[in-house]
This record gives structure tokens, sequence and C-alpha cells, in this order.
DNA sequence: AAAAAAACATGATGAATGTCATGTTTTTTT
DNA sequence: AAAAAAACATGACATTCATCATGTTTTTTT
């Protein structure tokens, strides 16, 4: 059952000044806040699904998400992730190809804008600065997935999981316990990394034995960045 | 020692019209070759490197591109290829980072032109043609890359090399005698699908005996696609 | 609150694949 | 043409890591 809420506004959206919208005019504001249609999602929820087409981008307002493919085994391949401020299933939209990767949001209460097509279009066309955004958000996500890639292809289970857990904090940044601000099962960090879910786990165990970090159920607290940087066999 | 060549002149290049330039004026034709460069590489030359800053885009005008990054561990890993009419090096130069592979010519003569930022930035603000043809580019690249972790994460060495064969094809095409035209050494091989070179050997023997394939040094003939389709888990 | 399901955990085992050693062939250099 | 270097090939072995089995804890459902 979905509860009531909000309908999010443009004009007054608090995710909008750390998004690609952050410098758009106020007549676009307003018509992007027309144009726009917005959803709430419960945890676990589909936002859209691999294969299928879509007529728009969606920006995430609230909540957190994640792209994964389903490989030819039928195993989630987690691809990346979405936050606040952030958009996603722009990549089918440019491409003119259909989705590469399903999202389903990772909280409860995740709201998420839709904008179409055409407003999308005619803001590329006609706002130099947000097609300059748009190229950049597209590049820059090229080259994470191509460092992703040569991880994958060269470095160990336990390196992987180390970076991924680095990755995740400069993802979703920690609290000021120096806890992840995001909340995985062991399964879904296993397909992040690519490998067993019980392989998480016991190089979970490990890393708390070493002092890396400590556990609370799926928090996970970093407690030696420095080491799991090696760990992680990182050096940038 | 660098031969003496016909500096190529974009209104008579024959990649243009299968590149991102393909509709672009006269106009436009005529002022980007006269801002562009063009250079010729030996087999294994370095056209640019790593971490390095670029201050412009690379158009491939004849010849064959490996692009690729060094692992922690000082091991390459192939991320794309690049051949006549594609463009490499703009992922840096969008996103304003460092170039995040090193791109070498796998032929001898291959001709590489180098269009200055000032020039590409001037036809995506000028030609949105071309501006969403850059999009476009990028958001399939950024598609195909995503497919690769999924596979890298979950299939088997076997299937990845199979996989690897049909992807070369898909790129360099087969001649009239079904072989893969682009000559890779077995470490190449190695280093895209992320395995020991003695794996490729083996594995190359393998598919030889079975009949999906033939070798003749580094030619691979492709005997049988479908059941090598089927090797590599692919179906689509 | 009880039952069921899902997630977490740990040990035992085996398969996939990387590493090392060694030899042959091919290519490049002198 | 000879020598050197690089690439290719194959066997033996070791290691990483996935899978399976089983049990416990936590979460969800009834």
């Amino acid at each position: 059952m979905k509860k009531k809420f909000e309908i999010p506004q443009c004009e007054t959206c608090g995710s909008k000044h750390k998004s690609i919208f952050c410098d758009i005019s106020k007549s676009e504001v307003s018509e992007l806040s027309d144009s726009k249609g917005c959803n709430l999602y419960n945890k676990g929820q589909v936002v859209f699904h691999e294969g299928n087409r879509t007529n728009g981008i969606y920006c995430v307002n609230k909540g957190k998400i994640k792209l994964f493919q389903i490989g030819s085994e039928g195993k989630e391949q987690i691809i990346r992730f979405a936050k606040e401020g952030d958009i996603i299933g722009y990549r089918a939209l440019l491409s003119d190809e259909p989705l590469s990767a399903s999202a389903t949001s990772l909280e409860e209460d995740t709201a998420i804008c839709f904008i179409p097509k055409q407003q999308v279009l005619k803001m590329i066309t006609e706002n130099p600065n947000f097609n300059f955004k748009l190229l950049k958000i597209l590049s820059h996500e090229l080259g994470e997935t191509a460092k992703i890639i040569t991880d994958l292809a060269q470095k160990p289970v336990r390196e992987r999981l180390a970076e991924t857990l680095l990755i995740l904090k400069d993802t979703f940044e920690l609290d000021d316990e120096k806890n992840i601000q995001v909340k995985l099962s062991r399964e879904e960090l296993a397909n992040i990394v690519g490998t067993a879910t019980e392989s998480v786990i016991r190089l979970l165990s490990e890393f708390k034995k070493d002092k890396l970090i400590s556990l609370d159920g799926r928090t996970i607290k970093l407690l030696n960045i420095p080491a799991l940087t090696r760990t992680a066999n990182v050096f940038d």
C-alpha cells in the first residue's frame, strides 16, 4: 500500500543543487517541474527493468538505488548505485537502446522523479551547460567502469572486496561513527565483487579479525581505512 | 624512421562517412581539416599514455588500436579496440580527467588525426547532430562495458574466451575465409579475457580440437560460429 | 507467539585456473 | 646466416575459490 506524499516540486527540490539540474534557469525549472512525474517506492521495488525501453530519465529525489544486470546463469551483477540527486536510465535513452540494467530501491520511501524524453532532449539542445554536464557524467562513468573491468580481471577476491568497501564509502559516505551509510546483504556484496556469498562472509570475518572493520548486522564500520586501502591494493 | 605520407584531408577522408563526422557541413569539414593534425604510427607505437592529460580527441584514419589500462601488478588489461573511423581519447577530454587508458597501434602505417579541444567543443555547441552522436557513442560504450563487467564477474575463462573471439569478429569482421581480421598475440588475448597466457593457449587448442576454430599463427578462423556462441553462453 | 523463511556462518571438498619449469618454434636483431 | 629474444606450447603442481552440507541466527509471516 503506497502512502500519500507531497509531490516534490523541482523549485524546492533539496537534491537539485547537487544534481545535473543545479544551474538551470528559473523558467527551465518550472518547465521541468510541470513535465515530470514522481513515484514512491518501498524497499526492493523495481524502478525499471533490464531489456525494456525507456521514454525518459529518472532522477532520484530520495533514497538509494542499485543497478544490476542478470547474468547468463540468472545471477545478479550489481553495476553501480545511485543516490539522491543522481539520474538513472539516461544511458538507454541517449543510446536509443533497451535498458542495460534493472534498478531497484534499497530503502523504504525512495522517491524518484521521471522526466520525459522530450523534455530531456529539449534541455540538451537548449542548455549547453546541461549538455556538457551530461557528457561529463557519461564519460566519468565510463572511466569508472573501465577501472572496474581491470580490477575484476586482475585482482583476487580479497582485494576486490576491500576495494568495494572503499567505493561504497566514497559513494554513500560514512556517518560520524565511520559506518558506511548503506545496508547491503552479504549476497549483494558478493554481487558487486563477483564472488560467492560464502566468500564474502568469510572475508568480512577476516577483515573484522584483522581490525580493518567491525560488523553489526549489515552495518559495516571502517576502523582502518589506510590498511583497507593497502588490502585493496589501490594507489591513487 | 617515419615515412613521408600524404596528410589526409577531411574532405577526402575515406573513413569520414562511417564516423561521427559523417554528416557535418562542408564548411565544418574544411574547418576541421585545417585545425586537425595527423600522425603515422608503426606497430606497437604509443598514441597516448594513461594518466596524461589530453587536449583534443584522436580519430583513427587507418589501422587498428588497442586501449588498455595497467593494473596494480603491472599487467595490461585491454579495455577496448578502435579502428578506422573511430574516435579515441574523447572520454578524458569530456570528463576533464586524465586519460584512463593508453592507446597503441596494432598495425604498421596506422594514421591518426588529432582534433584540438577547441574545435571539438565548437562542434558540440554548434552542431546538435554531432553532439547527439557523441552522446550516443558514450552511452553505447557504457552499455558495452557493463556487459563486460557482468561477464568477467560471472563467466568462467572458457566462456569468456569464446565470447572474446565473437566480439573480435563483430569489431574487426571476418575476411572471405572466415578469419578474424585482427592479429593478436596469445598474451593480448589473455589481457582481454582476464586470464593467464597459458590458459589462452590451452583453450585455443581445445577449441581447435573441437573444430570451433582453426589456427595459423595469430590468424584465427571461425569454423563454427553457432557452436562458439553456445560455448560463450550468450543468448542475444 | 509460533512457524516459516531468509540470511548468516563455518567446515569439508573439489574443480578451475594460475604459476612454475622446461622445451620448441618463430621472429627479430646483429 | 648466426645469435638472441620473443612467442608459443605442454606438463606438473599449487592455490584460490566455488560448491555442498549443515547448523545457527535473524527476520518475516501467519
